[in-house]
DNA sequence: AGTACATGCCAATGAACATTAGCAGGTGCC
DNA sequence: GGCACCTGCTAATGTTCATTGGCATGTACT
């Protein structure tokens, strides 16, 4: 059902992860393809520190994956693509997941 | 389509909310029916004062409702209330908010 | 050598957040 | 009056986060 949300602090990375206007410029970015970390930070008109700070925490999530390629020219690209997710939220969803929640005091926020 | 979560901001704002332990179980705890601020912390084991903030940012996203009511003795309750919700969280839906959202610095996050 | 493009990392800033402790108000009951 | 409940607010703390700018690496082309 829930495909990249298992556990119930994986579901709360997936959200805190999409709750940024930036990360979710950066998934309909990559929705039209795969593209590769300088270009991207051009076409969102964003800096390049910024987007690979962002493309992390996307990857960290499980929404993205990367792929470092050497173009023909010998040049290192760094190639983003979107992983394909599915999460309903709901509050039985909700239920679910607090039950597989780790109660750290660390992890609030 | 979309419950809670019509403009790309909402959304965002949704999103933020649920990306939270303390109110996920809040959320959960509320699943099992209304229930009022001092009760719903000594149930939860949190303090009040951290409740309240909690309870105020889900009815801020129009996740949960309340009413204030006066008890038969005449004490002031304030009672919560779980708000049904569905967001069916896709690459498409995605693509759709990132067009209404409002590219204001302050909400970056 | 100099320019243009790609990558990665880190230190510093300011802003936003989570949490606590304390204060105020109100009612009813012994 | 004093205790036990209920509500609301705020100031202060520590802790994360977002964002920028700079520096270092590498390749290829003129």
């Amino acid at each position: 059902m829930s495909d990249p949300a298992p556990t119930g602090d994986d579901l709360v990375r997936v959200l805190a992860t999409l709750s940024s206007p930036h990360r979710l410029r950066v998934i309909a970015a990559l929705a039209g393809g795969r593209n590769y970390v300088s270009r991207l930070a051009r076409e969102l008109g964003i800096s390049r520190a910024l987007l690979q700070v962002h493309l992390k925490k996307l990857e960290a999530a499980g929404l993205v994956s990367s792929q470092l390629e050497l173009s023909e020219e010998g040049k290192a690209m760094k190639y983003y693509e979107l992983r394909r997710f599915s999460v309903h939220l709901t509050p039985e969803l909700i239920l679910d997941a607090v039950r597989t929640l780790t109660t750290e005091k660390g992890s609030e926020r």
